[in-house]
DNA sequence: ATAGTAAGTACTAAAATGGAACTTATTGGA
DNA sequence: TCCAATAAGTTCCATTTTAGTACTTACTAT
C-alpha cells in the first residue's frame, strides 16, 4: 500500500496517522504548544530544512490544525496558530513525551517537567476512563467493532 | 538535520518519534495491542511491503518494544510480543484514536469502541493528573526546564 | 509429487528528503 | 544612497527511503 492511501484505512490511528505521522510534524506540533509560531523560528528549533517546513504547515494549515494570522502587512507575514482539532493533540503530545521520559531520558531525567496550575505540583499525565475515572489498565480495556466499521464493511460488500 | 540524529535531540517527543514516528510502526504497535503476533498478519492488516515490515520489526525488537518468542521449532517460527517497554506505549496509541476518532471519522462514527472491564461502559480516555487527578487542560499545564535539559546544556557548554 | 504456509531477501523504479543557494519585500544604519 | 539584515518562502539537485514484485528456504498436508 501506499502511504496516500493509508488514510481511506477505517482505522483512527491510521487516519490521525495520514496527517501526523510523517517524520517532523508532531515536532512542529510539540513546538507550537511550548509557544512558537513563526516560521523561523520553528526552522530554528527543529532543524529541518525550510522546503519541507513549508509543506509541513501548509499541510497542517489544510487539515485546519493550525491557521494563518497575519501579524503585519508591508510585507505580508503570518504567524501559524493551534486551531481547536490543534489544541486536541496535546495528549498525543503528551503521552509520547511521557515514554520518552520513561524510557529514553537516560539518567539525566526528563527535559521538560511540568507543573499543574491547579494542584501546583510537578506532575506526569495518566490515561483515565471518562465515565469511572480510574487510571486505565491496558488489559482491562475491550476493543469491540464500532459503527465506523459496520458501515465500511456494509459498503465494502455492495462494492 | 538528517533523521537519523533526532534523537540525540534534548527533546522526549524527539526521541520517541525517533523509534516510533515514521509511517508503520505505530500501526504495527496498533495491531499489536488487538492481539496480532505474526508476520504474515501484519503484512496482511497493515498491507505495508514485506521488506518495510521486516525492517521494523526488527527496529522494535533492538529497542525492546517487541521481543521474539518462538512458537515452533522446525523451521523456527518466531511470534512478536510487546514488552513492558511496548506496553507503555499504549496512551500514545490511545490518544490518537481519540483524536481520529473525534476527528477523521466523519459521520459513521468511531471503528472501534471501547468497553472498560472495570465499570462496563463504552469510554473514551482522558489525561489526568498524576497529583489531584483532575482532567488536563493544556492552559494549566506549565512547562519548566528539567533536569535532563539542564545537564545537556551544561555539556554544550563544555565543547 | 505438488501445493500451501510462514517468514523472509533481492532488485528496481518511484517518491520523499536534505542542503545549499536564490528571491522578494522591507527596515535600519553608515 | 548603498549595504546588510530579517522573514518567509522557492528552486534545484543529489541522496535516501519506500513500494511492489518476484524469488528463497524450510517445512507440512494431500
Amino acid at each position: 500500500m501506499k502511504w496516500g492511501d493509508i488514510q481511506e484505512v477505517p482505522c483512527s490511528v491510521a487516519r490521525a496517522l495520514s496527517i501526523v505521522g510523517d517524520r517532523w510534524t508532531l515536532l512542529i506540533l510539540r513546538d507550537c504548544f511550548l509557544g512558537t509560531k513563526r516560521f523561523d523560528k520553528f526552522q530554528k528549533h527543529i532543524g529541518l530544512s525550510r522546503h519541507r517546513l513549508t509543506d509541513r504547515l501548509n499541510k497542517l494549515v489544510e487539515h485546519e490544525i493550525l491557521r494563518k494570522v497575519p501579524y503585519q502587512d508591508k510585507p505580508l507575514r503570518n504567524e501559524y496558530r493551534l486551531t481547536r482539532k490543534g489544541v486536541e493533540l496535546y495528549p498525543v503530545l503528551m503521552t509520547l513525551t511521557r515514554w520518552g521520559d520513561n524510557w529514553m531520558a537516560g539518567e539525566d531525567g526528563p527535559p521538560i517537567e511540568y507543573t499543574h496550575a491547579k494542584c501546583q505540583h510537578t506532575i506526569t499525565m495518566n490515561l483515565c476512563c471518562s465515565e469511572c475515572g480510574e487510571e486505565i489498565n491496558p488489559k482491562e480495556v475491550i476493543p469491540k467493532i464500532g459503527p465506523g466499521l459496520k458501515a465500511y464493511s456494509a459498503k465494502a460488500k455492495v462494492n
